[in-house]
Order: structure tokens, then C-alpha cells, then sequence
DNA sequence: CCAAAAGTGTTAACAGTACACCCATGG
DNA sequence: CCATGGGTGTACTGTTAACACTTTTGG
């Protein structure tokens, strides 16, 4: 917390010294970026272009800067996500939902080196995923349906990121309002519906989805926004989610 | 996955030379470790006896051995909680709970270097917590109660540490069978509920968590254990969990 | 016999499930 | 006018919460 005075330094470097034998490693971020579209839950992978895994589809990911550690050091971990995150797919920090998922650290899951990795999942609106595939750079980048579009196998141990953001969204769906993060800004109940399904990978009854949805407007979670949704048959009334104490 | 061929070598070293100017942090693993006690919600502290933090209380942890990260990959992240653990508590692995909780690694948590903190949770029964503060040597080490008996503030950002810890174990106790790793091999209905009690912190109607427990029995999630427990004033039945698929 | 914990039973409230049915609109 | 999704209502079920009550022990 507090930075070291300059006349400790080389007591610190004593210290840091004494620590190195036991090694340092590379640590990155790779995240899990996901979406809905299509009543369908989507992933974004690229693909590698060098080795190791070269052609390989996989998470989109660096490594975290450090600095020398010392007088430099470098970036938070979340700072390095949203870094991550702006690069591949250009999204500024406050339109994308993002936490933490685990930390992957097999001795051998990078044939490099030894690497550190601090796995992250990425929840986009679908309004702005578009923008993600036509906006990122040279490298090739695809959303794929997480549920039959995944290839063989992701490179490194990305598969194993990819099931545990899944399982992660799966069971904070009903005590977290992360489902909000995957509508646009105004919604209707089929919408938010959809994305419920999509997550977890059955249907819902309508008529009861909506029964969960009137308690949350009563609880004063969503609310009616202006206008209807005139996409399909019959128009739909339009809400929106009340962000709590500023999100 | 494949660790590389020996002709390989210069080729990977000069992937490793790129990769350094991001630079390479300390890793840890810091440990959450709880037991439950007189209906009481206990954690494991270690005094400090060397700067940064000199006299403060810590949560047990150490470096991850990571080797030169070449030839010498080092330890997983799970045998570094585990070594750790072992080297702290003297308890082998198979009489704890562990799980990885959260990485922490803002660039100032540590005054010395850039240190990255994967951060554990284990669960230890109060059968064998004794043996713990008895067992350890020279350093300081005690069991705090996480409710009542906090020091103003932990040294690094351990608090953050606790707080999640027993954030985690509070949402998953109805979802997952952690309450089991909080009592003694077989345990009465009273003894699983003071777990409930300790870690919610609210108390429990004994008849409605003794019908949800005869689900459990139904389920076949615990059976019967021969014998009665004598230490209240009526004997109680006792109840033994019945381990699912080789844990 | 009395205090206290073990253990049983009853009831009301509520949320989840399944399903029947009307409403509004674009084709 | 009809197919389709929006929207309402209802009956059934299982779980939870609150609480009254009996049983068994140690002191």
C-alpha cells in the first residue's frame, strides 16, 4: 500500500533478491468474451497466428505489463483485462461487464515458458457486438455459438476457461443481474427471456418468465421505458434496468 | 500441454526474450483458512516477524515455486496452496478443503516488488483445528474469530482476502456440501447447524433445518452412523456423509 | 421435577410449474 | 381471417417460515 521510501531501496533490493530463487513467472489475461444473439449464447475467439498452436482458435488474451516490478510496476490485473479487452475488440470500459473467473497455472499448459494465466469473462450487449468483428485489426476474429459451433479443441487450456465462464453465468443468472448485461439498453420481457434461455440452454415457460419479470418491476428492478417493440407480430412494451447505487 | 523438444530450444528462448519487457511479477498463494468452533466462525492468523508488516497479523501463504520457468516449471498453483498449507498446519491434503478463491494483484499490494497473490480458501474440521496452533513452530499462530475478534486491520490487502472468503463460503453453503468439511466424520443435526449458524451468522429453527436435513437422508446424502452422541442433555443421533464419487 | 435440547407435527404464505385462454397485429 | 407472439388467469405442487408440542436426558 504504501510505496518504499527512496533511501530503503536497497533494503528492498535485498529482499527482492532473496525472493527470486524462487523464480518469477509470465502472467497473462485471457478473457471470455460473451454474448446473445439469435436466442443463442455467442463466444469471440481468434486466431492464432504463431506458435505455439499457430491456426489455432483461441481466447483473446496477453500478457500482463509488470514493468521491472520495482520502480516501474506496471498495471492492475483488471486494468490489464480492459486493456486486453479495448485492443481485440475496441469497446470502451464502460460497456462491457467484466469479472474475474480463476487463475490457471498448470506448470505445463504454455509449451514456452511457465505462464500464469488469470482467466476473465466479458459479458457484450448485442447491439454493440457487431462492432467488435468489424472493427478489430488484421487478425482473424469470430463469434461462434458456445453450444454447437466450438472446435475440436481452443488452444493452451482455453477450453477449460471457456466451461468455467459458462458454469460461472449459469449460476449467478438467478442471483445476479448479469442477464441485463447481455439485452441493449431498452428491452422487452421476450429479449430478456431469450437470454435466459440461451444461458441455460433450455426453454422457459413464457407466462411465468413474465410472473419473475412483473416482481422485479415491483421491486423497482426494471422499469417501463417509452414506446413499444414493433419487430414482431403483435408490439411489445419496452423496460429498463435500474442500475443501483452507481454502476 | 507439450513440453518441448530439445532442438527447440533457441526458438523458444527467443519467444522467451520478447516476452520479458512485459516483465515477470512474484507470484503467491495466500491462504483463507477456517474452521468452525463453539459455534463460531474461526480463521488462522500468523504473526509477521519480518518487514513489510513486521508484528502485523497475516493469513498463512508463500512464494510459488516457479524454477527457472524452463527446464524447472515449478509447482502448480494448487501444490503451492497445498505445500503451504502442509508447511503452516501440518495437515495433509487430504484432510482439508481447498479452493481457489480470487487472484489479487493490484501493482502496490506489496511495498517490495510487484507481487501477484492467488488467493485460497481451505476448511478445516474442528476435530483436527487443534492440532493446528499446537503443531506449528516458532511463528505466532493463532485462531481469531472471524465475527468478534478481527485485529483493526490484516497486513497486505488480507482483509480483502477474508472478506472474500467468507463471502464465497456463505453462497455456497446452500449449494454445495461445504457444511460437511466443518464437522467432525460424523456429527449430529445440532452440530451441522451450529456450521449453518456460525457461517450465515443468523440462527436457525432447529424443527425446519431438521426437515431439510431428512431430505438430505432421504436424498441419501447422509446416513446413519451407529451409536449416540451424550454430550448435551438427550443423546443425539448421529450422521455420517455419505462422499460421492471418489472424494 | 425442572431446564434444556432432541425430535414431531401443523399451518399459512409463497414461489415454481403446467396449461388454458384472450389480445393485437402483419400478412 | 388466421397464424403468431404478447399478455392474463388459474389450479396444483413443493418449499419455507413460524410456532406449538412431546420426549428424553442430566442435575
Amino acid at each position: 500500500m504504501k510505496p518504499p521510501p527512496d533511501d530503503e531501496r536497497a533494503f528492498l533490493e535485498g529482499y527482492r533478491a532473496r525472493i527470486d530463487r524462487f523464480g518469477r513467472p509470465s502472467v497473462t489475461v485471457d478473457l471470455a468474451v460473451l454474448t446473445v444473439q439469435d436466442s443463442d449464447l455467442k463466444l469471440l475467439l481468434v486466431r492464432r497466428e504463431r506458435p505455439p498452436y499457430a491456426g489455432a482458435w483461441a481466447l483473446p488474451g496477453g500478457f500482463v505489463r509488470v514493468g521491472d516490478g520495482f520502480d516501474d510496476r506496471g498495471e492492475s490485473l483488471l486494468d490489464a483485462a480492459h486493456r486486453e479487452l479495448a485492443e481485440e475488440t475496441g469497446l470502451p470500459r464502460d460497456a462491457v461487464f467484466l469479472e474475474q473467473l480463476y487463475t490457471f497455472g498448470a506448470p505445463d499448459r504454455d509449451p514456452r515458458m511457465r505462464v500464469i494465466s488469470v482467466a476473465w469473462y466479458a459479458l457484450i450487449r448485442p447491439d454493440l457486438a457487431p462492432f467488435v468483428t468489424a472493427g478489430s485489426d488484421a487478425a482473424e476474429v469470430r463469434w461462434i455459438s458456445v453450444g454447437h459451433e466450438r472446435p475440436a479443441a481452443l488452444a493452451f487450456d482455453h477450453d477449460r476457461i471457456v466451461d468455467a465462464a459458462v458454469e460461472r453465468i449459469r449460476g449467478k443468472l438467478d442471483s445476479a443481474p448479469i442477464a441485463f448485461d447481455l439485452v441493449p439498453p431498452t428491452f422487452t420481457v421476450a429479449e430478456l427471456r431469450a437470454v435466459h434461455e440461451a444461458i441455460k440452454g433450455e426453454p422457459y415457460d413464457a407466462s411465468n418468465f413474465r410472473r419473475r419479470f412483473k416482481r422485479l418491476e415491483d421491486d423497482g428492478v426494471v422499469e417501463r421505458a417509452p414506446g413499444k417493440r414493433r419487430t414482431s407480430r403483435r408490439p411489445a412494451a419496452v423496460y429498463r434496468f435500474v442500475r443501483r447505487g452507481g454502476g
